[in-house]
DNA sequence: ATGCCTTACGTTATACGTAATTATT
DNA sequence: AATAATTACGTATAACGTAAGGCAT
């Protein structure tokens, strides 16, 4: 049967015009792809080549059969491709995430791409992110480190930084940029699940919270009151223009977050698609 | 790198529902079709089967890979079939053959197939057709035996009979048919380099013949001429209704030959080349 | 019990790389 | 000399079949 690697290996000495350079570039020994070419002569019961001493020629049916086999291996590609999009698209992703604005930032992601990919989320503590990626229970995770243990993929994927939201009619409405410190007096609008970010909240012991757990509730509600509440780069994003508030960036490091990608190496073929969004 | 042999055994299982049975039509055992197929997964990276315990089923993802894979392996064969194609319209085929005859009807069978195949004839003596044959010398020999040697394909091709060709007016031109011995009185107009035919002309010492070897005349000749000459059923399918003359069969034995196709295996292609034309 | 899939294991065959050979520039 | 293709040879990888195990019908 055919080996589209012959093929391959056919095309590589078409461009390189001898064995030795497309060996190399092939990174296998030229007694090796000598052999296969004339495997591959033998497969296909055709003179590809004209064998001087010193030299290999493509034949005229050569030639011919090098121009077909590039076809061939592009229909081969785009069968590649096709089954993983099918599958990639029929599959329901689990997704580990530390913060929800990871799971903002992915579907904002996926929308723009016009990608019908399902992904189901989970919001939880590295360490569990980490167990749960090895256990297979997701295909990839997004935590505020990289992690580094063998067979794992990883690397930054993006960050987010937090703003302090308030109406222009704030007292902080004309500041260029606060610090945590500021925050102090207020009393603020909060989401309750807020993965990492809970923290740097429980760090802020002066500021009053008023906590609500249901999100969309919770979207009405800053539209309805005048009080100061957090959003990030992200939910910017998301919600554009409703002109009534104001974002004023929070300068301290602990307010820019990393986040960084992983997946197991078998998954790499998600993780790439992942990091390509 | 994908191979295409598991793509066809991934379609069998399609096509017979179970591994076992799959294996039984393509001539493996079950386990190596297991490994295959879970080779074949872990290249294409995506879940191919969902498997019971006892029970290994298509995924919808597997579904849609074996019409691809459908699909794929029809353009593998179409490469192939054009290679072969190309090589063989651009190789001029050296052929041996016993008998001019033989030539006519091949050339013959390449017109109705609008095949545009040079193929250069050598008249021979059955041995020496052999010896070429073994020797590559002739990538397909025909001679008026079969050829029975190892490594060698050797199969009846066709018949040609022998016809005395008369004019209108000749006492033979009623007769249904006639005999060799019937020719003994008559004078009649013959080529030369007539192959095996040439025994059976030196059978009949009664008949006169004048020999012509240039075949361009030899055929103004007999058109010019009222004398008797031979024809066979293959010079009767190429030059028709030349309606001067009449052909009448001849009963012997002898004069009816039934020449055999031979190849060397390895030519096995150019061999059903040949058959099917 | 029979059919089916998978894993384990030993063997075989295939594919590879190194080294040697021959020829050309 | 240097480059290039082929052949020879030993080794390592991988593919296969047999045997065995587990599970369902």
């Amino acid at each position: 049967m055919l080996h589209l690697q012959h093929l391959e290996q056919l095309i590589a000495f078409a461009d390189q015009g001898t064995l030795s350079k497309a060996a190399e570039v092939l990174l296998i020994s030229q007694p090796s792809l000598t052999r296969n070419m004339q495997q591959l002569e033998e497969e296909l019961g055709v003179v590809l080549f004209e064998r001087s001493k010193n030299k290999l020629q493509l034949t005229e049916t050569g030639e011919y059969t090098v121009g077909l086999a590039r076809q061939l291996l592009a229909d081969s590609d785009t069968f590649l491709e096709r089954v993983h999009r099918f599958s990639l698209q029929a599959t329901t992703l689990f997704a580990g995430i530390s913060a929800p604005g990871v799971e903002w930032e992915i579907q904002n992601r996926l929308a723009e791409a016009e990608s019908e990919q399902i992904i189901h989320f989970d919001l939880k503590e590295k360490e569990r992110l980490v167990q749960g990626l090895l256990a297979e229970d997701y295909q990839f995770i997004v935590t505020d480190s990289p992690v580094q243990e063998p067979n794992i993929l990883s690397s930054s994927y993006f960050r987010e930084q937090l703003y302090l939201s308030v109406p222009e009619s704030h007292p902080f409405a004309s500041k260029e940029s606060i610090q945590l410190a500021d925050l102090a007096s207020l009393t603020m609008l909060l989401r309750s699940d807020l993965g990492i970010w809970q923290d740097l909240i429980d760090s802020l012991t002066e500021t009053k919270f008023i906590v609500q757990k249901d999100w969309e509730a919770f979207t009405e509600l800053i539209s309805a009151s005048t009080l100061p509440s957090f959003s990030t780069n992200i939910t910017q994003m998301i919600s554009e223009g409703n002109g009534q508030r104001v974002d004023i960036p929070i300068d301290d490091p602990e307010a820019t977050k990393t986040f960084y990608l992983s997946a197991l190496e078998k998954n790499e073929r998600i993780y790439k698609q992942m990091q390509s969004l």
